[in-house]
DNA sequence: CGGCTTCTTGATCAAGGTCAACCTTTGTGG
DNA sequence: CCACAAAGGTTGACCTTGATCAAGAAGCCG
């Protein structure tokens, strides 16, 4: 499967920017190709020192840190037209690892020539900049939950913020989307154990807020969850940048 | 007050990427000029909406956000050298707070002409996207930290970046350092309750890893206390960008 | 296709961890 | 000398965890 850039139906989505011609131009020379992965697979591994960036193209990933006794820490989730290991050719090794949550499809992009963006399009580096400014704003407010939230209110944040992200990538109507994670990957990401992800569950429906079934949530008053939950929308829109 | 931008001390520790002329000539060109702020002042407001950048010359700062439960978190601490503010500029309100924890200097910039350095400076938004993804990285291993470590792991971890952050910085020998922040300010950073920073600073003394002791941390076995809390140097050398 | 294994959900429970509130002591500046 | 802020410790109440288990779903293999 290849897709041409000028194709990519990530690219008409109002999230992200509109590039020129010579953006476009650049980023398709330096797509090496799609790859497809199966579910559940690293992509990236902790210590990993090699050169490719990635967008992720369709699928959900997360990117995750691990402790040396066993426990798993979920950073972030990662939904299609996220840039994913631009760290690798910028920083050197790094320390984290990401893994696919369902069958996904990368675009892969080669990291060395990449960095050919910042001499011949200074639009795109300040639109990279704003993008990384955006993600370390959603990676405080993270930060926020887990230092003072308790397990309800971190799961219902979680759970709006995703949507909002599926919202403005047009993967949700709003009223439910399908979520390809297992209890313990919730609780890994929201930082509690897997017993209180089902506590806290359970406490989003007898509040009449949302209910996860089937693997699938729906949301039955999101205005009250917001505001029980203290989720601010930030809004997405036309600050991303799509490499 | 008005240091010159090549005359800068922060500019010669190692820890910063050397500039060229042309790049030291455009920042000081958008230097308005030093700022003196008295201890436990917000620079920065939750919802400000102003385009002033700065740079921390002298005193400790750090970024925070609140709950509207009156529940604060702090994000970072901020140290000489460290850029404050990048983002209202470029994606527009913020929110989350700056406040020193010191009495503090800051170099101001003009926010909107730091725009220009995208298309005049490329080397220079290269390395400010290094800078910013190497704090990306601290973000991720905060959050490991806050989602799963005990709080006496997290305090010492948070110990021992503060210690190799200033190492970096030239402002300790590594034995010991003067700590300006309060328990309650301690607490805020790691996510814990003010008594749990007491009974975890106990425990820290209890195995003999190091000491809070009139307002200076004293370091005893630094080796212990990293492999006891899970702590990994990361390089933070040759990879930071003063502006 | 059927039977097997493995994973996930969802619950319960005791053990242990954490918090807010309170108090005393210490240190600082007026 | 006093007022005030912060350090440092204690307590009971509450919350969270990890263990365990049973039922169901999903995947695998012959």
């Amino acid at each position: 499967m290849f897709v041409d850039c000028r194709d990519c139906p990530l690219r008409s989505l109002p999230l992200f920017r509109t590039f020129s011609d010579a953006e476009a131009d650049f980023i398709r020379a330096i797509k090496i190709g799609h790859q497809a992965i199966a579910a559940r697979r690293d992509l990236i591994r902790e210590g990993d020192d090699h050169l490719s960036v990635y967008t992720l193209f369709s699928g959900w990933a997360f990117r995750y840190m691990m402790l040396d006794s066993g426990c798993r820490q979920i950073l972030d989730i990662l939904l299609p037209g996220d840039l994913v290991g631009l760290q690798s050719p910028l920083t050197g090794r790094v320390r984290r690892s990401v893994r696919t949550a369902t069958a996904a499809v990368v675009c892969r992009l080669d990291g060395d020539a990449l960095r050919a963006l910042f001499q011949e399009h200074p639009s795109l580096s300040e639109a990279l900049v704003t993008t990384l400014l955006y993600e370390e704003q959603r990676a405080d407010t993270r930060l926020l939950l887990l230092g003072r939230q308790r397990p309800t209110e971190r799961l219902g944040y979680f759970l709006l913020e995703l949507r909002d992200r599926l919202l403005g990538r047009e993967m949700t109507s709003g009223e439910a989307f399908d979520l390809p994670l297992s209890y313990e990957q919730l609780a890994d990401a929201i930082g509690v154990s897997r017993s209180q992800v089902g506590a806290s569950l359970g406490e989003l429906r007898r509040r009449g807020w949302a209910e996860l079934r089937g693997g699938r949530v729906g949301f039955a008053d999101c205005d009250g969850m917001a505001a029980g939950c203290g989720y601010v929308r930030t809004p997405e829109q036309e600050v991303r940048t799509l490499i």
